[in-house]
DNA sequence: CATCGATGTTGAG
DNA sequence: TCAACCTCGATGG
């Protein structure tokens, strides 16, 4: 269930891990038999996001396309914990990252900025108690790999020394690079991909030019690429904005301002592997704020609490058939 | 143990 | 506008 910064993320770990591999490919659950023989034993030469879909390139142009929905997921395990190169056992999940802020970060041959990121690994927590010494992670790592596939793994991707679970996704094809292409061209901008000014400015057209809610434009992956139902909620309260604003209403300098935020926390998310929405607070509540995951944002999931700045209760409504939330006084 | 709901998209009606 | 997709953690008995 991930936003755009948690693609960003999976397809760095792939990036990471798997680009440069040659890779075996199979579906244990069977539903992607087919796909899985196209790619199978080819080197992986690329891997990228934009907004919510991720892009793997294999030899001779061969591309999986992976949108994860809202509740597909990737399970990485093996050497993919450690960025220094050392052998580390290990699982993570590549969708649910809010998780992290209560994780412990001790695992042992993991690089500050890979684990501590991508996903609050179970299985890990399960291993730490035995890696007291080197010796006895690199047997244990050699021994158990690669783990049996758990649940409907729709794709499994396999290096020596890594692999990658795939369950659930709304999307998994096999395209070339002129289906590729067509997907990307039907997208918005992504701040991650796009030069800023242009992104910008085509963000702008396309919100200028429609007379539709910003609530729902934000959300439109045509519009911009990557903002989901939790950053669609923080970014318009932290613009101070009305859901229900018309695009075509709203002062150009509105909606830059709406992409230049984007843009920053989009990047605080994939450095971080969270969804930290609410800088403007002082260390000692944003320390309270991440300590629970239910505190975590200005109005996101907080109906009938009282809005952060002005106390008035936060209201949702459904659009669109998606829950939105805001404070009716802050956001006008 | 059963049920609900979720950070999403698509296609039927 | 709404159900289907398909998975799993959280919640309630």
């Amino acid at each position: 269930m991930p936003e755009g910064h948690s693609v960003h993320r999976i397809a760095r770990q792939f990036g990471r891990h798997f680009v440069g591999e040659r890779i075996s490919a199979s579906s244990p659950q069977g539903r992607f038999a087919e796909g899985a023989s196209l790619i199978d034993g080819r080197v992986m030469t690329d891997a990228k996001a934009v907004g919510k879909q991720m892009f793997l390139e294999f030899d001779d142009a061969v591309w999986l396309r992976v949108h994860l929905g809202i509740y597909g997921a990737w399970d990485f395990s093996g050497a993919v914990a450690s960025a220094a190169g050392r052998m580390g056992q290990t699982g993570m999940r590549g969708a649910s990252d809010d998780d992290v802020a209560a994780a412990p970060t001790t695992v042992v041959g993991a690089h500050e900025e890979s684990l501590a990121s991508i996903g609050a690994p179970r299985r890990t927590r399960l291993r730490m108690a035995e890696q007291e010494s080197e010796s006895a992670l690199d047997d244990a790592a050699l021994e158990g790999f690669p783990p049996e596939p758990i649940g409907a793994v729709r794709v499994r991707l396999l290096t020596e020394r890594a692999v990658a679970d795939l369950r659930g996704p709304t999307a998994c094809e096999v395209l070339d690079a002129a289906g590729v292409q067509q997907v990307i061209d039907k997208l918005g901008p992504d701040p991650l991909i796009d030069d800023a000014d242009a992104g910008e400015e085509r963000m702008l057209a396309r919100i200028r030019r429609r007379r539709v809610p910003i609530g729902l434009l934000l959300m439109d992956q045509s519009v911009v690429s990557g903002i989901g139902n939790v950053y669609r909620a923080e970014i318009l309260f932290r613009a101070r904005l009305d859901p229900h604003a018309l695009g075509a209403n709203l002062p150009e300098d509105v909606i830059r301002g709406l992409w230049r935020d984007w843009r920053y926390l989009l990047g605080v998310g994939v450095d971080t592997g969270q969804m930290l929405t609410m800088d403007g607070l002082d260390e000692e509540a944003r320390r309270l704020a991440l300590r629970n995951r239910a505190d975590r944002h200005w109005v996101y999931k907080r109906e009938g609490l009282p809005c952060r700045v002005c106390g008035t209760h936060i209201v949702m409504e459904i659009a669109a058939g998606r829950k939105l939330y805001y404070c009716p006084s802050c956001q006008v």
